[in-house]
DNA sequence: TTTCACATACGATTTTATTCGTACAAATAT
DNA sequence: ATATTTGTACGAATAAAATCGTATGTGAAA
């Protein structure tokens, strides 16, 4: 059997992104810079990645008195297992119906979809 | 201010993939298209659409004693609220970063991949 | 040493979603 | 007419996530 790894709620996601971005790091930075985007208090952000810790989400390391916290996943891995659950859940599991939508939303740029053109034409080289 | 339309949970998703793909319908006929991939009881289906109704997702009209649903938005409507939400939250707002994990992805299949490039390129028409 | 700031731990509360039992009304069958 | 089936309404139980208050300990500052 597979172990069935679970994927991180919206707030843990929240975390995993200032880790992934910032690499390891104590809980009070990572609050300071979930603060530049919502207005949560400094137990709670604790909380969750003590919980985070407790599903395997996050290593750490005590550093002092404090923990070092980091993603105990890649960025990649991660956001592959939330974009097939996505895929599935949302597009019946076709990637290229998302990829249409995705083409024919107005919210994406202009240089988002040159970008991803590009990207595409460049995988002909394979 | 826009009204924040918010968006489907998982569970009701499921629902509106069944009226979306097979139109209106009663909680009975949804009910049992939903028991084809999951166990459920039929007042746990019917209690989700009454949710669903409320929060504004299905409109429904009076049809002899029963009820016939619909979900009150179209399904590239949806879609897309989802999808920019995803891409919000899962690739920071990048889509050609989604396109990119995509392609990337073992999990997509050879056929998928060359479908996309297909309406990659068909794009450059316009 | 006494105080203050910082950090974690723990538990209570709130919120939201899911699930389903039970009650009730209406149509249908016997 | 009476019983059964079929449908909705309602509310309660469960679960999971998010939030925060309070307690406690430790190191630094006064």
């Amino acid at each position: 059997m597979k172990s069935k790894k679970s994927t991180p709620t919206a707030s843990e996601l929240e975390v995993l992104n200032v880790l992934w971005k910032c690499g390891p790091s104590t809980v009070k930075s990572v609050h300071e810079a979930l603060l530049s985007t919502k207005d949560v208090g400094y137990t709670t952000t604790l909380k969750i990645m003590q919980n985070m810790h407790d599903k395997g989400f996050l290593s750490r390391m005590p550093e002092g008195r404090s923990h070092i916290y980091e993603a105990a996943y890649e960025q990649g891995e991660t956001r592959g297992r939330l974009l097939d659950r996505f895929v599935d859940s949302t597009f019946s599991g076709s990637a290229s119906s998302l990829v249409m939508q995705l083409l024919g939303n107005k919210k994406t740029s202009k240089k988002e979809l040159d970008e991803i053109r590009r990207i595409i034409n460049d995988m002909d080289t394979y």
